[in-house]
DNA sequence: TATGAATGAGTGTTCATTCAT
DNA sequence: AATGAATGAACACTCATTCAT
């Protein structure tokens, strides 16, 4: 009901595209608050102060919304991708380094990569350009990374760019989902952190690589 | 709202272990039908034809109860890791039968792979003592594989059973749920099987895990 | 909020027969209340005093209970046919006084009216046991007439019973209708009553059909 | 968003009159294509291109438009009836043919038909003087036809052209609505089809007038 | 005269859990 | 020990109408 904590004074009638924004990032907001499961429409529009319907002139379903968030953070994990790279130039580093930081990127950002979890269930259709526009980028940039370290002569040849693209992304993804549903197990009853057991498998996975 | 088709006649009164097993047998088979989604306590009870409190006299939650089918699903899952181990015996071959067998599974019984990786949800707390045990005995088969592997030379020695355990489990269980969630995508697409993808994974990481 | 104007004192546990009756009797008045349209399973509840979650333990949709309603509605409008045979025996006028009866039961049961009319609209689809049943028993209680009549040599050899059974049906609903909707105009504008121009309608549907 | 599917070049500042009639005509191909239930005025004027504010100019409100367009179906519904009384002068045929053109109206534009009984539910209360001039052509158009079959013999002397007027189109439209809900019903458990059924009822109908 | 963003009270439906009997 | 009726907060989504600009 009230808008106070958002922005003062309060507006009544925004513009087509800073209102989008505003829910989008209130959706955020809400996301970073409450996680994926616990997300719904009612939150958002209770913390923005806004009617139901107005969420609803400019998102089709949760989903799209929920897309549109995704997409801000799948940029973001570019992102880190992208500054990994950079900072190990030319070596087998960098394609540790890559991996190594979406595991940076999903303690920093627990939430978000919640999202792109569940953003990849098949059940959901949504309209997702921005989404779809993201993960294709992402994809984009990891497939031209493992091109480069085999035309650099770091990563044999008979590795797919876009089967390890692939592999990369979905083991990645899978072994840090594990990490956090086993944090406490791991820690309390085996003593082995998530980052040692995450450096043991990027150990294997980039010996199994290169040349 | 009968139990004709379950067990005949009638049997009022259960001791409470016969009552609990009742009730995990009628949740296994309504898992089976319905998916993790779609699963509910009402089913349950109604399919038993027992009252719902009933239920909650032998299981604290809804998560609880489903715990103990996930239980039942490792151990199937176990027996898939044992079969695999013992058909290439004394090779890397060994290694790579296992972590593919959890393939096989997955498209086996799609429900068993969609709950155990519910059930992984960090949010999730249940009591899971028999879910602990499965999940022990597949963690101790694994670490037993791999330090028979390493006694005979067929992987290296500087790969720690402990780690490689949870990375393959976790990796394997996280490509999968890729694949699954990219399935339409990849085939339409990019033209890649889900078979193909898991494949060079597996090739990558026997390669990077073999001496 | 409060169940004072309908039962005291309070009982919180009914057996679901009772408790069935208990809904179909409120929604009963809800629908006398509201009319078909603005009929809401909230106010039902509401009228009531219970959750929302009771209402569907006994009914699995709207449509549902209505039909049940429905069902109600047309057993009085077949005594309605019933009562008006029986006073004009054997001759085409006891045809002319089941067809003028659904007038009278439209005055008497506007709602309820509206509310078979609503109940025929095709893409609902209730479970409708009861509804079923008694749409059959009027059909054969006129499609029986019809044959009697045409036994008796008042009604022509010619008609069919089952055509007869509807388009008397149809017809008679679809006048009834229409009365209804212009009701004010006829009586202001033509100054014609809805009873004269049923009559005039029946005049010719029986002259129609007699030998 | 755009109206160049609709006029070219866009005209911003149209007249009172012309920009009525702009409205009525994107109403009415709203209708076609969505039907009565999923008519709305948010589709009524993305289609044209206009401000949902602009509409609440020319139209005080849904029913409103709808009355308009409802004109313009029963100004169709009349062309029909013309049609089938000149091409069957001076017989008993020519009332058959104008009654029986309804049912050929109502499978030529169901949406039209569909829309011609939503305007008769009494609750509803537009301004509706095209759709009152419209109704009332039909009515002297019937009345007319009936006054002359009349003069020619062919019609019984004691039928008044004004009640058999509203009980014809009353009568017709019920057991058109009749048959459309029931068709399917019909077709396949009574193996009845709805021309079977109308032209049934129409003989009756018929015969009941006829000298 | 035209705009179009904003409204908000609905609307049907779900289901894990409780507790009086 | 067993019952099963009752709960009620949640939830996603709709759309005719208004009014400040």
């Amino acid at each position: 009901m009230t808008n106070s904590h958002f922005m003062s004074p309060t507006k009544k009638h925004l513009s087509v595209k800073e209102r989008r924004q505003q829910l989008i990032l209130a959706a955020d907001t809400i996301l970073k608050q409450e996680g994926v499961v616990d997300f719904t429409i009612d939150k958002v529009v209770d913390y923005l102060g806004v009617a139901k319907g107005t969420f609803y002139k400019y998102f089709k379903s949760k989903d799209d919304i929920l897309a549109e968030v995704c997409a801000k953070a799948l940029n973001q994990l570019h992102n880190y991708f992208k500054l990994s790279e950079r900072s190990h130039p030319g070596s087998i580093e960098s394609t540790r380094a890559i991996i190594l930081s979406s595991y940076e990127y999903s303690k920093d950002y627990p939430e978000y990569f919640e999202l792109i979890v569940h953003m990849e269930r098949p059940e959901l259709d949504y309209d997702a350009t921005a989404h779809k526009e993201a993960s294709m980028q992402i994809q984009n940039f990891f497939m031209g990374h493992i091109q480069k370290q085999k035309d650099n002569g770091i990563i044999r040849k008979d590795v797919s760019p876009l089967l390890a693209n692939y592999f990369c992304w979905g083991s990645s993804m899978g072994i840090m989902q594990f990490l956090d549903a086993k944090k406490a197990f791991l820690e309390e009853t085996v003593a082995v952190t998530q980052r040692e057991l995450l450096e043991a498998f990027v150990d294997v996975l980039i010996h199994g690589m290169k040349t």
